[in-house]
This record gives C-alpha cells, structure tokens and sequence, in this order.
DNA sequence: CAGAAGTTAGTGACCGATAACTAATCACGG
DNA sequence: CCGTGATTAGTTATCGGTCACTAACTTCTG
C-alpha cells in the first residue's frame, strides 16, 4: 500500500478515534492499532500527533462541505434551506462519528492556536459555501448555523429530540419531564442505547 | 481555612484549568499548584479527577441558570428574550471561562456516561429555568439555546462578530473576507490577541 | 541494488492515585 | 494556665502505567 493511501487511511481512523477522545485523551498507539500498523510509523506519515489531528479537521470539513453541497444543488431560498437542514439531520443519525469530532475540534480550538486557525478557516468556508451557493438571506444563515450547533449540543448529551420543526416542542417536554422527575433519575440510564434506532424519528418530520 | 472553603476553591480553579486543556489535557497537579496546595491533597476533597470535574459541572450551570435568572427578573415574552439575550453576550464577554468550560463539558461527555448524564440533567434544569420562570414560547426558546451555541462555538473559533441581531450579517460578511484572502491565511494571526478587548463592539447593539 | 514500506526497541517525562507522616486547632479536666 | 488527646488540614515520597517521539533495523518490490 503507498504511503498516500496509507495517510488517507489513517486520517479516517484518527477522526473515529479522536472524536471519543478527544486529542489530549487519544493516544497514537490507538489511531494506529485501529489501521493495523505500528504506532511509530505514525511519524513517518504525519511530523506530530497535531499535525494529523488538523489534517482530521480539513477532511472533516471536506466531507461537511461537500454533503451540503449534494443536498443544495440548484435550489436556493426556502426551498434550499429545508434541503440542506434535512440532509444535516441525516447527517447527524448516519454520520455521527463526524458530529462528534467536530465538537472535539471546537474544544481543542480553545488552546491550540493551530488548531483555532485551520478550524476558523473551514468554518468560514463552509459558512461561504453553504451562504454563496444557496444564497441565504444572512438571518436565515445564521439561524441555519445556529440550530445545526444546537443539534450537536443535544447530540452530545443524548437528548432525545424530534427532527425538523418539532425539534423545539418536543426538547420543551423532555426538559420538562426531565426535571421534573429529577428525584429518581435513574430512568435515564434506560435510554442510553435505545438511541441507536431513533433515526426512525426522522422520518416523522414528514407527519408537519 | 475549611475543607468545604478550600473544595470551592479548588473547584473555581478547576473550571479555569479544564476550560484550557479540557479533561484529559488538565493534570490534576496544575490545578493544586492554582490554589497552591499539594496534588495529593486533592484526593482528599474529591475522591477521583471525575468528580471533581462533575462538581465542576454543577457549579458552571449554576453560575450559568444563576445569570439568566438575574435577567429574566419578572420579564416575559420578547422583552424576556432581549434581556436573556443581552445578558447572555455580556457573560460571553465577562466570564469567558464559563463558556470554554462550557465546550468541554459536551465534548467530555461524548465518552464519560457520568459527565453526559449531569450535562443532561443541567441542560434540561437551564432549558426548564429559561422556559417556566421566562415563559418562551418553545420555537423561541429553541432559537435562544441555539443561537447561544452559535456564539459558543464562534468565541471557541476566535470569530470576531458583532452582538445581536446584526451577528448574522457581520459573520457572513466575515466569512467572505476570510475565505476570499485564502491563499494569504497569515492575516490570521495578527488579530489573535486583539479580541481581549472587543467588548466594545457589545455596545454597537443599540445602534439597530 | 535502491528506495519505499514498515518493524522492534527504547527513552524521558508525566499522570492519577495511595500510603504514611506532620502541624495546627480545639475541647476539657485538673 | 497547663497538658493532652482527638480531629482536621496538609505534606512528602512513591508507584505502576502511559505517552509522543527517535533511532536503528528489516523486508518487499521493481
């Protein structure tokens, strides 16, 4: 196998691995493991364990940029909006090992200037691409943003959550319910692998 | 001093430390040296690292539902949305920490049970504060929570914006600038230590 | 034989946690 | 006022394990 392909390969490896772990809390020996090499051939392929963490990023962003893109093609306005929100749901129950590292590059932002620097760069990319190709109004790009963050959030804390417009109803309820049966809340631990099939959920949307 | 005196202590300074390097990039001997008492010690006050940051979880949200009840005061509705809204820009601006602690807590809790189940029954305590004592209605309480991660997420990327409304407008402006200057990305630098003193641009809301 | 792909061996530093020891405070009987 | 025993706040010493990274060697292929 040429080295290309073996970076490549090993960049997929690194983003599963870094988003359960984070980048201070995975080891390379881990990332290398998982391709089936040996940990120090690492640092043939890439000069630093932060050196392969960024090229994570860039390929994070690539696969986000270029899923929206499919989902925009030539719609614009409303229509593209609801396009590319529906395909970011998708995104989130088919590809969550991507969702998950992204939030792991937003933590580890805060204290590597590095790492800051590329996340701001494809941050503004697909913010331009996602704007420029589908031509939001800059309100409605924003709350597109803002509600894919939001997402993620809920994601990463296991909330439960109805897709699409039902999204802020539904999370209203569970908070609801959450608090109030805070006194016994061992009921919680019940759901933590029932999430597994809810991408069923998603198609609920349709029921609007 | 007191122990309970002493676990507060170490508590704030552990929320300063796991705001920088997150959970597994924050040695608990950094912590002891902030408050400046041994690293052993330490396992005196909290039984394990874990609980420590958990604790440190609770005190977040607290501070965090603390705030926005001071905001809410007896508001409702729109107005109620304004105040939360301002209060919580100036706590992005204030209490930065808060917000970078904040970040690691939902990338923790990817992989710590523990740390995602207190998350969740945090999130749904703020999200429950913010809706019962404020009464949104649940699409505007949604907007609220995500367009707060939105911000998170930019302050985590080093995004200059402007507060308010116009956020949308001057990130996508921002987003055309950066992404056009691409082949020249040193730019980038110069503005890394220029934000400490952007709070100004929090006053140019009332210019809408 | 040359170069690329990949290995084993090893190193110095660090990390969470435990064990055992010390110093200060305080209540209390004489 | 003094001694004294108990509780509490805190220490030093240390350990087993892990981590990123280096150096030197090997094996495969054209």
């Amino acid at each position: 196998m040429s080295a290309e392909e073996r970076r490549e390969q090993v960049i997929g490896a690194a983003i599963e691995a870094f988003a359960r772990g984070g980048y201070e809390g995975t080891s390379t020996a881990v990332i290398a493991e998982r391709v089936g090499v040996s940990q120090p051939y690492l640092f043939r392929l890439f000069p630093s364990k932060r050196a392969l963490f960024i090229a994570a990023v860039h390929r994070c962003f690539d696969v986000l940029e270029a899923r929206m893109r499919e989902a925009g093609g030539g719609l614009h306005g409303h229509e593209a909006y609801r396009a590319l929100g529906d395909r970011y749901e998708r995104l989130l129950v088919d590809e969550p090992t991507l969702l998950q590292f992204q939030l792991q590059v937003y933590a580890t932002a805060l204290d590597h200037e590095d790492v800051r620097a590329v996340g701001r760069e494809r941050w503004a990319s697909l913010w331009r691409t996602v704007h420029g190709y589908l031509a939001f109004e800059p309100a409605e790009m924003a709350r597109f943003m803002a509600v894919g963050m939001l997402m993620n959030v809920l994601r990463a804390l296991d909330v439960p959550y109805e897709a699409g417009p039902l999204m802020s109803k539904s999370v209203t309820e569970w908070a609801a319910r959450e608090t109030a049966g805070a006194t016994r809340d061992t009921c919680a631990d019940a759901d933590a692998d029932a999430d597994a099939d809810d991408g069923a959920q998603a198609a609920g949307r349709d029921a609007t």
